[in-house]
DNA sequence: ATTCTAAATGGAAATAATTTCTATTTAGAG
DNA sequence: CTCTAAATAGAAATTATTTCCATTTAGAAT
C-alpha cells in the first residue's frame, strides 16, 4: 500500500487495476503526460482499454491528490505525479525532459490585495532546465 | 490613431475594419472574452463574418501586443485588452465581472534558480473580486 | 466464500474548440 | 489607379474531450 494507493482509498475511490497501473506509469515516466500518452502505454498492458476511461481516471486521481495538472498552454490537459501533500503548492517543469517537481508557494501578505482586488486564487508555474538536463543528462 | 492601432501598424499588420472592430469590442466589453464571444458581437456589425477569421485576428492581435491571453484552465482560449507595454507582466481577473487588469511581475533573484532548475519562464495569474464588484458594483 | 451494490469500465457516438484549405477580396504602398 | 501581399469567408477537417449506456467489478456486508 504505497502513498498513492493510500490517497486513493482515503478519498473513497476503489483501488482498481486500472488505477494502480496508471499510478505505476507515472512513477516510471517521471514526467508529465497527456491522456493519450497514458492510454498508449496502458493499451499495452490491457487489451481492452478506452480513452474515456483514462480521462475519467486521470480526473479522479487529480481529485484525490495523486496527480496534479500541468499547463502547457496548448489547450490540452497534462498530468503529473504529485508528491506534495494536500497543501497549496506549485510546479516547475523541465523544458527538456518534461520532468515535474513540486515547489512551495512564495505568496505572502502582498498577494492578498492587488490593484484593489481581493485575491482569492492564484496560479503559478515555472519552466526551465532541470539539473540533470543541464549536465547533459539527456539532451 | 489610438495606442492599439499604433501597435497593429508598428507590427506591420494591416489596420483592417475587422481588426478595428475587434479592438473596439474589447474596449467596450472591459473584460476577457473567447473567440466565440467576439464572433457573436462582430456578427452583428458584419453580416459575413467567420469564426476562423476571428481566431486568426485574435492571434495576430496577441502577437502585436494589443491583446493578452487569459487562462480559465478550461481548455478554451480567452483574450483581454493589454494596456501594459511590451514589458513582462501578469494579469488579475475578477471572478465576478471578468475584468482583467495588468499587474507587474514580482519575480526577483530567487526565481532564477528553483530546485536546481535554471528557470527560463514562469506564468502567474491571480483571480479574485475587483473593487467595484466588492462594493456591489454589479454582483 | 458468496452476495450485493455503487462505482468503474469499454466503446460508440456526440460535442466542442480550433485549424486547415482554397478561392476571393482588400489595405495601403507606390 | 494599380498591384501585391495580407486578410478574408466559409466549408471541411482535425483534435481533444465528454456523454451515454450496457456490462463488469471492487470491496463491504454477510
Amino acid at each position: 500500500m504505497n502513498q498513492y494507493w493510500e490517497k486513493i482509498k482515503k478519498a473513497g475511490l476503489k483501488l482498481t487495476p486500472r488505477r494502480k497501473a496508471i499510478v505505476d506509469i507515472f512513477i516510471k515516466l517521471n514526467r508529465y503526460a497527456s491522456a493519450e500518452d497514458v492510454w498508449e502505454i496502458l493499451s499495452k498492458k490491457f487489451k481492452r482499454c478506452g480513452l474515456p476511461g483514462v480521462y475519467r481516471n486521470l480526473e479522479s486521481l487529480v481529485d484525490c491528490g495523486v496527480l496534479a495538472k500541468v499547463e502547457k498552454f496548448d489547450n490540452k490537459k497534462y498530468y503529473a505525479l504529485c508528491l506534495a501533500g494536500s497543501s497549496h503548492h506549485h510546479h516547475i517543469v523541465c523544458l527538456n525532459c518534461d520532468k515535474v517537481e513540486d515547489i512551495s508557494c512564495y505568496a505572502g501578505e502582498s498577494l492578498k490585495k492587488i490593484k484593489g482586488f481581493k485575491v482569492l486564487n492564484h496560479f503559478f508555474q515555472a519552466s526551465g532546465i532541470c539539473a540533470a538536463c543541464a549536465r547533459g543528462g539527456k539532451a
